[in-house]
DNA sequence: AACTGTTCAAGTGTTGACAATAGTGCATTT
DNA sequence: AAATGCACTATTGTCAACACTTGAACAGTT
């Protein structure tokens, strides 16, 4: 059975609005004005409200009452604390993945690994974005963790997203990825929980160390 | 400076509601229907309708489209869920705790400590829930990472205080978490961020084995 | 008796207007 | 000229009414 999405108008508003700041189409530190908001989307301030509070709630906008609400605008080093709490959580659903996939679930995340591997050798290029994201969003389903899934999927993605939309120069990453995947897809096929956790972990913390590099090289 | 609060009906609302979910005065899967609350309440449906989405994003109500909002029912093993998320949030935190608190947050959390073991050996009982919290909080908000702080302290936390509330009869434990909380501050003292991660996971880990363990006795 | 389709009530989604608040610019004062 | 206080404007917070969707009771059919 289908999942029941809503056609409301407050969530196609919100996606809209989302794929917008993840995209950087509208910048940060932008105000997102009500009245405006709603003149542009030619709807009362109702469902722009409600579609705000659904960013919030992803951690894209900021609010504080009587003033507004205001895209958030990322330094490296906030985006440094993210990759933390990404480290720390996706450490965990790999662990829990290695316990929980089923052996349909490891084919289709082994058959998804094979198509990065030979994507790689074809064009060179690294499978960007979605490749990467479907890695890990089928070990993070894995998990079955259901408020690990919510954490990750709903709240942090689109952050990351949003800051990987802004800067594609760590990207040279992608090359050595391929072989952390291979590592961490050993690990889990292995059902080895503690060895999948340690490599997610280093997979997100060598990421994570170019970027407070970078902060560095200032 | 003060930080700034809302005192707008909405965060009074949110507030009161949450308080009566998590004391479980509001009973696990009722569903909140905003003109009754909004009579009860002696306002309108926004403010109410606002509050709810608040709820929402504490994880405490699920919200479905053009059905409505209930409050969540937590089964023994959601709960254990909630706990492989909070080991690893509270591992991290732990870890950037021991980075990134100064002498007088050390100082702080020492003495706190020092007035459990007191209240301990004094009383013989364990200084409930406040107590504990007040510790774990310290070191997260040690961490100095916001955006850990707001998913421990904004999202999780609630949770947990709800299933605590619930079921006081996992607080047998509260003996040896003082020697756990002890090893932990050691290690922060000692600024050893592996070992504070690994003790923090662990009395984590510890108080879900118990739940777990609660689940298979049945 | 079980099943299908319709009607109806309750509640959510949406709207536009009103009230209260915060920031802005100007006038007045020292 | 700088600082203070006031009025104004724009925006958020709140309200009450309307529109649409959902679930349930009920009637009719097989």
């Amino acid at each position: 059975m289908p999942v029941k999405v809503d056609f409301t108008l407050t969530s196609k508003i919100a996606a809209t609005l989302r794929e917008g700041i993840v995209r950087g189409e509208i910048v940060p530190g932008t105000k997102l004005s009500e009245p405006k908001l709603a003149e542009q989307f030619q709807t009362s301030r109702g469902p722009i409200r409600e579609a705000v509070r659904r960013l919030e709630m992803m951690g894209l906008v900021r609010h504080v009452a009587h003033e507004g609400v205001r895209v958030i605008t990322l330094s490296l080093q906030e985006v440094v604390d993210v990759y933390h709490v990404r480290e720390a959580l996706e450490g965990k659903a790999a662990a829990l993945a290695a316990r929980n996939m089923t052996e349909d679930e490891l084919n289709d995340l082994s058959s998804l690994f094979e198509m990065h591997c030979e994507h790689q050798s074809n064009t060179g290029s690294y499978m960007q974005a979605d490749g990467d994201f479907d890695f890990h969003y089928k070990i993070i389903q894995g998990s079955k963790n259901q408020f690990l899934i919510r954490q990750l999927c709903e709240e942090l993605y689109h952050l990351i997203r949003m800051f990987r939309h802004r800067s594609a120069r760590f990207e040279h990453r992608a090359n050595v990825a391929i072989v952390e995947h291979q590592q961490l897809l050993y690990a889990i096929q292995q059902r080895d929980e503690q060895l999948a956790e340690i490599m997610m972990r280093r997979h997100i913390a060598r990421a994570r160390e170019d970027i407070a590099q970078s902060i560095r090289a200032l």
